[in-house]
DNA sequence: CACGGTTGCGGTCATATTGGTCATGGCCGC
DNA sequence: GCGGCCATGACCAATATGACCGCAACCGTG
């Protein structure tokens, strides 16, 4: 399952997006395009007819907003006839209903119109990610291994910046991390920037939280082991 | 929707089971227990009559295995039925070739029997974070907003761990040891994460006091036998 | 065959150094 | 002048390390 490709099926009613879609799709590795459809109900018969061939579909890109059915209908259609064919909705409307009933129809990631194609290959990358996680253990033996699963389908995210953090001295923290090849301890951020080992912490610890920098220990002198933080790429 | 208790339905056949659910649930603070089935078909009739009666449940703790129908089954007929019910899964470790089918069917956890209070309690509070998520905002403004909401999901678990042991580097320790397919020693071990010896031999032990990891000592060499550790299938 | 010597890891301790928290203090806008 | 915001120093807690001792199996020599 882990080692081919995964057959895609674009459903989108506007003929340019579908296009774009599928231009994108074709720069990623590990995906095949498989079809697009225009509406709801074609997209149900794709569905069926490419089980019946024996080449079933693995990922639908719903667009929400189609012509005779909502994406919504379609996917609940589709859990109806038995498929668990995985779905990443493609959606302009930001409703929190949809949302909820979304996470109820087995949506495994929601894109929000207009994207880049960089968010695009992130949640695509995310999912073949998430595939090769469960496809590469036979059985998963404890509650850590599902976790690691479900967390795979988890995008990094920028949170909001909290109470107490500075905007120049984010930047500054930030624009000095770029510019390393290797990483630096909190110890030298401090002497880098001439402020203080508590306050460089706090910026670094939010960056990694956010996801933009990466962290681990730092073995080998005695003492405890001194985090270290680089520029995620 | 955010600031009234989850009404939560327990679907589990063994009594004993059902009744340390409910008694689990009742320790948590937003949660109220709405009811207990104990098969399939009287779950979907509870779910039924408490719309009826217009007291929605908003959350099922679904065992997936019932006398007569499998849960996953239910999870199909309640999304066939438009519920959009969240549901948590509830399953022993041999039937996890099914998290495929989770996933599609809109399941939002996935808890493996048997569970302490803690991995519980943390799965419920999740889910209640996730609520509050997407009741505090009237619509979803960004990409970000939604990807957070589904990341609120998909936190993994922490493992339980003494003090004196790190997060970090005993997750490394059990990485490592999940790749091999022959047994470490503790010197072994030193080498490829580039920690100490005396650092390597507290997470091993640790590790195989809990039952995660296989020891057995290593003869033949000089010197006093060396043990070897390994990841428990 | 027996018995002491050698060898290298098991186990413990004190030590080194950072992580993390809190109250304090300066700076800026109102 | 005053209140909020953010950096700081001081403090305690956490955790990897080196050193040290003892042990348990191999290895010679008698």
């Amino acid at each position: 399952m882990a080692d081919r490709d995964i057959r895609v099926l674009v459903v989108e009613d506007e003929a340019i997006a579908a296009e774009a879609h599928t231009a994108y799709l074709g720069r990623l590795t590990g995906f095949v395009h498989a079809g697009t459809a225009g509406d709801g109900h074609s997209a149900l018969r794709a569905l069926a007819a490419a089980v019946a061939a024996g080449q079933p579909i693995d990922l639908v890109l719903m667009d929400m907003t189609l012509p005779d059915l909502h994406g919504l209908d379609v996917s609940r259609r589709m859990r109806a006839a038995g498929l668990t064919t995985d779905i990443i909705a493609i959606t302009a409307v930001r409703e929190l209903h949809i949302v909820r009933g979304a996470v109820a129809a087995g949506i495994v990631q929601y894109l929000i119109k207009p994207f880049s194609y960089a968010t695009f290959a992130q949640k695509l990358v995310q999912y073949r990610d998430f595939r090769l996680h469960l496809g590469s253990q036979s059985a998963m033996t404890s509650q850590n291994d599902v976790d690691q699963a479900f967390a795979s389908l988890r995008t990094p995210t920028e949170l909001p910046r909290p109470k107490g953090l500075a905007e120049s001295t984010l930047g500054a923290v930030i624009e000095l991390l770029k510019l390393q090849t290797v990483p630096l301890s909190s110890s030298e951020v401090t002497e880098q920037l001439g402020i203080s080992r508590v306050t460089a912490r706090r910026y670094l610890e939010h960056l990694a939280d956010t996801g933009l920098l990466d962290r681990s220990p730092r073995y080998g002198t005695p003492g405890r082991p001194e985090n270290e933080y680089a520029w995620r790429r």
